[in-house]
RNA sequence: GGGUAGGUGGCAGAGUGGCGAUGCGCGAGACUGCAGAUCUCGUUUAUUGGGGUUCGAUUCCCCACCUACCCUCCA
């Protein structure tokens, strides 16, 4: 299997540095408003990845940070004249439902940064006592230039950063790159008590302290969105690669392409933000992930209406072709067999290369038209083999919605057709549904005004 | 200005130093009581432009143009 890593620019081939665990880390979001279409396309892609190393034998341990304290919290705290804390709380509970409408389950431990306030401070703490970081009045900063591998993730020199800052200057910190370990309490904000005084972190380092007490120093595999390269990431190495002295931090870091709506950057000064929310009100969320997963995990990917309805037509050829061979009775036999499995051969080789889903999914498309062409000649091993295919297809991708069984419509359905027979005085028609129906323990009894049914 | 990904048919979207996947759409047939699903065939010069390396490039190199992202919070 092969992983492209955003540090080398290259794929390499993934060894895990514990035998068949996995160690994952994913950066989790920033609880201060409604789950996006954008977040959508980073979890459904890292929901897919863990599924299927899973599914291939690794035993994944997935983790994932949310940010519960930060700015954006406290901003929208302010504007809205609520407690910064209650806001984070409730968005963390709307972050949850989205992921489980979104069928995304592969994370083990969801860690939200301030339960892990101890930790945090501790490894500011060392990294102060170590003078990776100095203290000024209004907060604790490292201090970048005592680190020179910072901005190997993403190629770039101190001196460019420095020349492209547009950020307005901190006359507190030594160099303008430092970044905050910790920031010094101000009036109106949620703090916590540290060796510095009341506060709270900065951004990057609850990252490294919550991976250091789940995972140790090092570990497999960190993604993100590729917008947190810059600095996010980088800042992250810069502070556990001095911690712990140990190199590298991770031996996997990949990065997700983002997501455009209609050709431009999504983003609330844009006012073009689509919540997964407001999707799922007119899409199903299977259609969703097959309309994400459809893009390489690495390649921007563009939204609108429109192309969620223009693939439509695909996705449900592929449902169709499940629902109708689950329902497929056969003799035994099992002259398909072979070809089936070829078929997962290759939907295997398109996502052991760097998680290859278009191709994943091209290959399921051709297993489909396959299954099509010859369902009716297949046997009852063809069917099961297929079947099994299809279940396995869809506990990776999750792309194939549950069946939901309309059991009441359907009942009224039947109801009416009884109905109409006994107004044509069919009656063996209409006693042929009422008793089929009282052995299924649902019972008609017919009254002045019509029918009505009830369950035993 | 610096950094990072890319630019493939009507649309989406892979791959490859040497017949350019797959799906949708479109056209024509088949099947069919109706509907739906499905199948078959077709869709003529699809690899941004210009150089270079090579027997041969869409694939490698250089330049240009274009797009997105990062350099400020962002999945």
């Amino acid at each position: 299997m092969k992983i492209y890593d955003t540090l080398s620019r290259e794929k390499k081939e993934f060894i895990p540095l514990e035998g068949r665990r996995v160690k994952l880390f994913v950066c989790g979001p920033t609880v201060y408003d409604y789950s996006h279409i954008g977040h959508a396309r980073t979890y459904v892609f890292f929901d897919t990845m863990a599924s299927y190393l899973r599914y291939r034998g690794y035993h994944v341990f997935y983790l994932q940070n949310i940010t519960d304290i930060d700015d954006k919290i406290i901003n929208r705290g302010r504007n809205e004249g609520r407690d910064p804390l209650d806001i984070s709380m409730e968005y963390t509970i709307r972050y949850f439902e989205d992921m489980a409408s979104l069928r995304i389950d592969s994370v083990n431990i969801y860690a939200p940064a301030t339960y892990y306030m101890d930790r945090i401070i501790d490894q500011i703490l060392r990294l102060e006592k170590m003078g990776f970081a100095y203290e000024t009045e209004d907060g604790v900063y490292f201090n970048v230039l005592m680190f020179k591998d910072y901005g190997k993730l993403s190629h770039q020199s101190l001196d460019t950063i420095r020349a492209g800052a547009r950020v307005e200057v901190n006359e507190n910190k030594r160099h303008p790159a430092d970044f905050a370990l910790w920031k010094k309490r101000k009036e109106g904000e949620p703090y916590w008590e540290s060796p510095w005084g009341d506060g709270r972190p900065g951004w990057h380092i609850e990252d490294t302290a919550i991976t250091e007490y789940y995972f140790g120093p090092q570990y497999d595999i960190h993604g993100g969105g590729s917008d947190l390269i810059f600095p996010h990431h980088e800042c992250e190495i810069a502070q556990m690669e001095s911690v712990s002295g140990k190199k590298p931090m991770v031996n996997y870091w990949m990065h997700t392409g983002l997501l455009t709506i209609k050709q431009e950057r999504m983003g609330k000064s844009m006012g073009n933000v689509i919540n997964i929310r407001d999707i799922l009100e007119k899409f199903e969320p299977e259609l969703l992930r097959f309309f994400l997963l459809s893009s390489h995990y690495r390649s921007p990917v563009d939204f609108s209406y429109e192309k969620m309805e223009e693939i439509r037509q695909s996705w449900e050829k592929i449902v169709i072709a499940f629902r109708k061979i689950s329902k497929m009775e056969k003799e035994s036999n099992g002259r398909f067999i072979n070809e089936i499995r070829r078929f997962k051969g290759m939907l295997i080789d398109s996502m052991d290369d760097d998680f290859n889903t278009p191709e994943a999914i091209s290959s399921i498309q051709a297993f489909v038209n396959f299954v099509n062409k010859n369902m009716e000649e297949m046997g009852g091993e063809d069917i099961i083999e297929s079947i099994k295919f299809f279940n396995e297809i869809d506990s990776i991708f999750k792309i194939i919605p549950p069946e939901r069984v309309a059991e009441e419509k359907i009942i009224d359905i039947l109801l009416k057709v009884r109905q109409m027979a006994r107004e044509k005085k069919m009656y063996d028609i209409s006693d042929y549904i009422r008793e089929k129906l009282r052995e299924n323990n649902i019972n008609i009894e017919d009254i002045q005004e019509g029918q009505i049914w009830y369950k035993k």
